[in-house]
RNA sequence: GCGAGAGUGGCGAAACUGGUAGACGCGCUAGACUUAGGAUCUAGUGUCCGUAGGACGUGGGGGUUCGAGUCCCUUCUCUCGCACCA
């Protein structure tokens, strides 16, 4: 046996594996199924990261564990390859996003092939290939089918860097999520989604999945569910109604001023021509603030009265209008009843303008006028006609019924979540299959003539305007309606949209007549685990949800989550800064993969930190793990050299212990992904191993169990380094993989031992250790303890109080 | 500002329902084998004082308990998420 040679160990194993077609999922056979998905990749020109790999690496090692532990395991993968960088590449060097496209991708299969992962090459995806994005296309015309898709014109987010404009979810706070540009509004006329038609189910789900309650939280508050009333203020002295949403109906008594958002579209009706001059000054001010301005809590409110009154249904009292920045166009109905008395932003605003403010809620129905602040708790009505004297929680429901019955309003939920804006001014993407027609107006492409086609020739300017809109032949095409004179939709689908079904086609990537066969998704999904990065919590995350309920309400599939259990890698950092290629600060696996093996790289990986947590990355120690595995690998090789021959039963009873234990641990420890501390459970079975084979002769070694440890061992490191399992187990005499072989068992009897050392602890304090038979009763154990030289002169003389004993563990005797 | 998570040796980190803090590893020290070793093996390694043996130790302060890294209160620091949502 020579020493260790990862790199002709490594590229054996792939070969085999892949003639051997031993990652090929029987997919017909669905029992014990494990569908394992790790996020596909955007196949950029760059190489993989150690952020790829740790994100790929541990959750292939935990689909090899599952795999040998029984499960019929389909772990695939694919590419998330239409998007912005391809296109910006091909402004700047002129090559076709196709050509770079399919070079980066061809680049990236290689380097996933070195990390050694199970994944069925037979069932990888690209999203831009024609084959794929004509089922993206169906999805488009499915919902538009069922009004689920719908062109507006509306101020959307634009970003001047990408060129495009984004769905609310890709900007972070008024920043683009891409490039961090500032985004502006634009009105344009664009297509959307109307995942807010969904906002309950998505809402409900969230209860029956396995994903990290954080993730689960971010959904919740992304989707914002209000509850609360509308109610319609009459102008006075005119027919418009404003209408207002409020959570707190209870303090409608207290309304003193009705505020609109200034992008309210009865502001310029409403104003009066007094205060046309200040109120046109302000619209104008607003709307050079950026988003993050706007609202940020710091700022002080601002506004302008519009010179127009109107009137409190519940008490017909006149109140002054006002525009003011602090509300939103975007959320509720635009506009506000103002109760400073009882809502801070209010009272800051009230105070600033000197509005009055009236007290309508109090803690206990004593009045505290003037307020200090606003009284924001639940207490008694107050001031409030009927409903004074009521508690204000049950005045909730209470003041909506009465509304609904004075037909003044109602209750009303609301919610944060706006529909998805998939338009994009962009070449490399799906392209939407509309046609505009003259006299037919917007007709979808007849689904027999699928895929619209992207074409090949086109400008790439940069410009903002979409490059498809270049080339006339494309964009000129009969409408297939009425056969006369229609233009495409010159825009593409945002990414994610590709990305909101993706998992649905790896069983059935070359399906041809149907985006996935039913029956075998029905099988197959949901993804029993799926892994990939916490900034996707409310982009792909709740857009693939979308398209599954979507898909679950018309009858195309059984399942209505697509990801039963989530795990979200941790983030690995370069000295602390999150690594991005823009800040330079990425670091290349590649020398260490030459220097040290796929395996051996993985591996360290592994035994940096928890996988959800990340860290910082540093090789201080990968030196260690080379030294471990190397360490593996001579233990293999001494048994081999000197083998053992002998049937010695008392010394290998410790390295059974050790065995049984090594083999639970890392099983429960696996499961969770706790890929570190299962690592060190194998160094210690494997610290246990040296130690009996230095110590006892070969002539006494008992042959028969070392070789099951020997197997075990093989076992156990598998999942972590698959190329050198693999060679192990063939060299130790085993026929086919050991991917077929099974998951090692436990026994918990072979854990116990006959003796037992207790801790003795006097006062809390850890005074000595003493030996006793396992199980031993209190008695015994106290009289032990007792007995104790070391523990004497702590007792000596003193009372004893009380003496605790926990079963196996300890003894604690509390002196005085 | 609100919410969540985290803070443990020189370093990366362990510790299940409160029960011997620091598993496993890096680094370091000593020894062995060596012409040599940045290879390998063995032993040691939380801090302080020491001869046995002690004292102190999980961000700080307080509490509950026979016993607290773990539970409670308070405070500091960091990370993440949300941030005028009516």
């Amino acid at each position: 046996m020579a020493d260790l040679n990862f790199k002709s160990i490594e590229k054996k194993w792939q070969k085999i594996w892949d003639e051997q077609g031993l990652y090929k999922t029987n997919l017909t056979n669905a029992e014990k199924k494990l569908y394992c998905l790790v996020m596909f990749l955007y196949p950029s020109g760059d190489r993989l990261h150690i952020g790829h790999w740790w994100n790929y690496g541990p959750t292939d090692t935990w689909a090899r564990f599952k795999r040998m532990q029984g499960f019929n395991v389909f772990e695939p993968m694919g590419y998330d390859a239409f998007g912005l960088p391809a296109e910006n590449y091909a402004i700047k060097v002129g090559v076709h996003p196709a050509i770079s496209t399919a070079q980066n991708i061809s680049n990236i299969r290689e380097q996933l092939k070195a990390l050694g992962a199970m994944y069925d090459w037979d069932n990888e995806i690209n999203t831009s290939s024609p084959e794929y994005y004509k089922w993206t296309q169906w999805f488009f015309l499915l919902l538009y089918k069922n009004k689920l898709a719908y062109r507006k014109k509306a101020p959307v987010n634009w970003c001047p860097s990408c060129a495009t404009v984004l769905a609310n979810e890709q900007v972070v706070d008024g920043s683009c999520e891409r490039c961090d540009s500032e985004v502006s509004q634009k009105d344009l006329e664009q297509w959307f989604f109307k995942i807010t038609d969904y906002a309950d189910k998505l809402l409900e789900g969230l209860d029956r999945i396995d994903w990290p309650e954080k993730t689960k939280s971010m959904q919740r508050n992304w989707i914002g569910r209000s509850e609360g009333a509308l109610v319609k203020f009459q102008i006075d002295g005119g027919d418009d109604v404003i209408e207002v949403f409020t959570t707190r109906p209870d303090t409608l008594w207290g309304v003193t001023y009705m505020v609109l958002a200034p992008e309210h579209p009865l502001v310029s009706e409403l104003t009066q021509p007094e205060h046309k001059v200040a109120v046109e000054t302000y619209i104008k001010q607003t709307r050079k603030l950026t988003e993050i301005d706007r609202t940020s809590t710091e700022k002080e409110k601002t506004g302008v009265f519009i010179g127009s009154y109107c009137v409190n249904p519940v008490n017909g009292e006149k109140v002054p209008v006002w525009i003011a920045d602090y509300v939103l166009g975007s959320y509720g109905t635009g506009a506000v009843m103002a109760v400073p008395g009882h809502d801070t932003r209010d009272f800051a605003f009230a105070t600033q303008y000197q509005l009055p403010i009236r007290e309508v809620i109090s803690l206990d129905g004593q009045s505290r006028i003037p307020l200090k602040e606003a009284y924001t708790e639940p207490g008694t009505m107050i001031n409030s006609g009927p409903f004074t004297g009521e508690p204000s929680k049950p005045g909730i429901s209470k003041v909506i019924a009465f509304l609904e019955e004075k037909g003044w309003g109602g209750s009303k939920v609301t919610y944060k979540l706006r529909d998805w804006l998939i338009s994009r001014q962009r070449y490399w993407g799906a392209p939407i299959p509309m046609i505009y027609c003259d006299k037919c107006g917007a007709v979808p492409v007849p689904e027999d003539q699928l895929p619209v086609k992207l074409p090949e020739e086109v400008e790439f300017s940069g410009s903002g305007e979409s490059p498809l809109k270049t080339n006339s032949d494309w964009v000129n095409t009969p409408c297939p309606e009425c056969g006369g004179a229609g233009r495409r939709e010159v825009d593409t689908m945002d990414t994610f949209v590709c990305s909101s079904w993706y998992y649905l086609r790896f069983p059935n990537p070359n399906l041809d007549d149907a985006p996935f066969n039913k029956d075998l998704i029905d099988q197959w999904l949901p993804v029993d685990q799926y892994v990939g990065g916490a900034e996707h919590a409310v982009m792909h995350l709740l857009y693939a949800r979308f398209f599954t309920k979507v898909l679950n309400d018309l009858g195309y599939i059984k399942f209505d989550e697509p990801f039963s259990r989530l795990m979200h890698q941790g983030v690995i950092t370069n000295s602390g800064v999150k690594m991005s290629k823009s800040k330079g600060n990425v670091i290349n696996p590649d020398t260490y993969i030459r220097d040290y093996g796929s395996d051996i790289f993985r591996m360290y990986l592994m035994f940096m930190g928890a996988y959800t947590e990340g860290g910082d990355w540093s090789d201080d120690g990968i030196h260690g793990m080379n030294r471990f595995v190397n360490r593996f690998w001579r233990l293999f090789e001494m048994m081999e050299e000197n083998q053992p021959i002998g049937n010695e039963t008392k010394a290998i009873q410790d390295v059974e212990r050790v065995r049984h234990n090594s083999v639970k641990m890392l099983t429960h420890d696996l499961d969770r992904f706790q890929f570190n501390t299962s690592i060190s459970r194998i160094m210690e079975l494997v610290n246990a191993m040296y130690l009996y084979i230095q110590n006892v002769p070969a002539d006494q070694q008992n042959r028969e169990i070392l070789n099951e440890i020997r197997d075990t061992l093989i076992q156990l490191i598998s999942p972590f380094t698959p190329h050198l399992g693999e060679e192990l187990w063939e060299r130790t005499g085993h026929s086919g993989s050991v991917f077929n072989a099974s998951w090692p068992e436990w026994d918990e009897d072979k854990l116990k031992t006959d003796t037992i050392t207790l801790a003795v602890q006097v006062n809390g304090k850890l005074r000595s250790n003493i030996e006793v038979d396992l199980d031993s009763e209190q008695s015994i154990v106290e009289a032990a303890a007792l007995a104790d030289h070391k523990i004497k002169k702590y007792v000596e003389g003193k009372q004893i109080l009380r003496v605790i004993v926990v079963k196996n563990k300890l003894v604690n005797l509390v002196v005085q």
